[in-house]
DNA sequence: ACCTTGATGCTAAAAAATTAGCAACTTTTT
DNA sequence: AAAAAGTTGCTAATTTTTTAGCATCAAGGT
């Protein structure tokens, strides 16, 4: 059990963030995503308190490591949306589904928003 | 501008959630709210550093100071949300509803999903 | 009035995070 | 086969974060 997807420090949250983006990473694609980017040597020791500190593993591809969550990506995600929930939205779904649908208007097509509405409907159906 | 959400640290970001879930907040009512709290006069010298970088204000309230953000909670909402979507949804806001209804499920009434249905309708419209 | 309580400002110390550098080993290229 | 390029392990130093302490001032209660 890592001791808490909330006690990372600021360069641990980036370099999670970005293997989560990915699935998964080696520290060359990590270094090439961070922002203000450090030496290689640098982004190779985070990897390795990261290891340490139980976020993350690694399988060895050839001559290389590629890094994983340790926690997956489902269960970072829920997380992470209930505490953007309770951050932003005092708990409330309702609202959060408001600002997004807002935020990607433009990248929503049709049929996706009618993907949706079956969603909430299937939701409904289930809920009783 | 504060310089970037994204280049805060462990206890900024946490000072930084806890006013933005109760939209403003003083040093004691941060201190209560912390994990692992440290001292009184920790949170204080945290939410000053926090102002000279431009990510609080502060306004008197009586004896006292009271912090606000300097983003305004829609904006860094906004924020926060494109950045979850990034980050664990490969930009989908299709599927992050989905998360979003399936976590908080039990807390949604059929009013909301109704009024969900209704927003997604509303999108559609306005869409074209 | 006086004492107590609760604020703030400032400073310095301690702890943690972040970084870079070097040696060794392995794969890839020439 | 030799050279080059890329990777890891480890260590040490620097920088940033995080913390606590003390002096001072204001408000509130007795």
């Amino acid at each position: 059990m890592p001791n808490s997807q909330k006690n990372l420090s600021r360069r641990e949250r980036q370099i999670m963030d970005i293997i989560y983006r990915f699935g998964q990473a080696t520290a060359a694609e990590v270094l090439e995503n961070l922002p203000d980017p450090p030496s290689y040597s640098a982004v190779r020791a985070m990897l390795k308190i990261l290891e340490d500190k139980g976020h993350l593993r690694h399988k060895q591809q050839g001559p290389r490591y590629v890094f994983l969550p340790k926690v997956s990506r489902e269960k970072a995600k829920r997380s992470a949306v209930k505490h953007l929930l309770q951050t932003f939205f005092d708990g409330s779904a309702a609202s959060a589904v408001a600002t997004l649908l807002d935020v990607s208007r433009s990248d929503l097509s049709n049929a996706d928003l009618d993907r949706l509405n079956r969603l909430i409907s299937q939701a409904k159906k289930e809920g009783r």
